[in-house]
DNA sequence: GGTAAGGCTGTACCGGGGTACGGAATGCAA
DNA sequence: TTGCATTCCGTACCCCGGTACAGCCTTACC
């Protein structure tokens, strides 16, 4: 049947995921049951590509699959709650990024020291007073 | 008794964890068993303090608990291989850092673009050309 | 209508880092 | 010595993001 719509492995194969993973996704509530063959399989409407996609770059940019799932749900048409939500979350995200960036510099220079320190024994550094780890 | 050495409890409360993690890192050997009472009950030498907030700092250094415990048994005066593992260690970590800073960074410019883009439907944003996740 | 490829379900497992529970035994102070 | 806090051990469970397997059923094509 040449309805335009895809079977579970086309989809995977399309988006780049594991058929396991759109049951996972399918469990985790970020993509709804499609219609089914009167046999039980699952016809996906080509969009439900987009939609991984979109997935996958959410995850990209450091969202978790439960945020993924919102940012979804608030741009689905469907939602009553439009506008806004997936800008406010992005930038919420954004804020985000900026603090572990943070984070990662400070690792960065406390690493940096601890090299630069020629630091090869931890007990002995960790008793010092200029140990860079600041135990 | 006071001859200087710490019940568990002491120990998780000095160190910051808790009692059952002790244990958990014995599992992992992240730390070595210590002496027992008669009664079987751990009696930890004051050292091990030092020990377990050497993988808390090793933790929020970016390391995995396996990485930590490399570190300390490089560190340790009873390992053969001593000299060199712990700087080693630390400068490849540091290479690690800064790719994850530079990945970061490319998230951050990606989510500046949705946000300035005024993206608030996914759907569209991923079917427009001009849509910066690279649908 | 045969047959192979693909899909269905439930369930278990991976790795990483723990936390919780229950029942018995110990430790310690009053 | 009594009584309560603490610790013991084994085991099970948590979150996260999947992946794998077994055994059976459907679909698609020749």
């Amino acid at each position: 049947m040449t309805d335009g719509r895809l079977r579970a492995g086309e989809v995977a194969e399309a988006a780049g995921v594991n058929v396991q993973t759109l049951r996972y996704y399918h469990r985790r509530g970020l993509l709804e049951e499609p219609h089914r063959s009167n046999g039980g399989h699952r016809r996906y409407p080509p969009e439900v590509v987009t939609v991984l996609r979109l997935i996958k770059a959410a995850q990209r940019l450091g969202f978790t699959l439960d945020e993924a799932a919102e940012l979804i749900d608030a741009a689905s048409p469907r939602s009553g709650r439009r506008g806004g939500g997936l800008r406010r979350q992005a930038m919420n995200k954004l804020t985000e990024v900026e603090q572990k960036i943070a984070d990662l510099r400070r690792i960065r220079h406390t690493l940096t020291q601890a090299v630069d320190a020629g630091c090869d024994d931890l007990m002995t550094c960790a008793a010092s007073p200029c140990c860079p780890l600041g135990l």
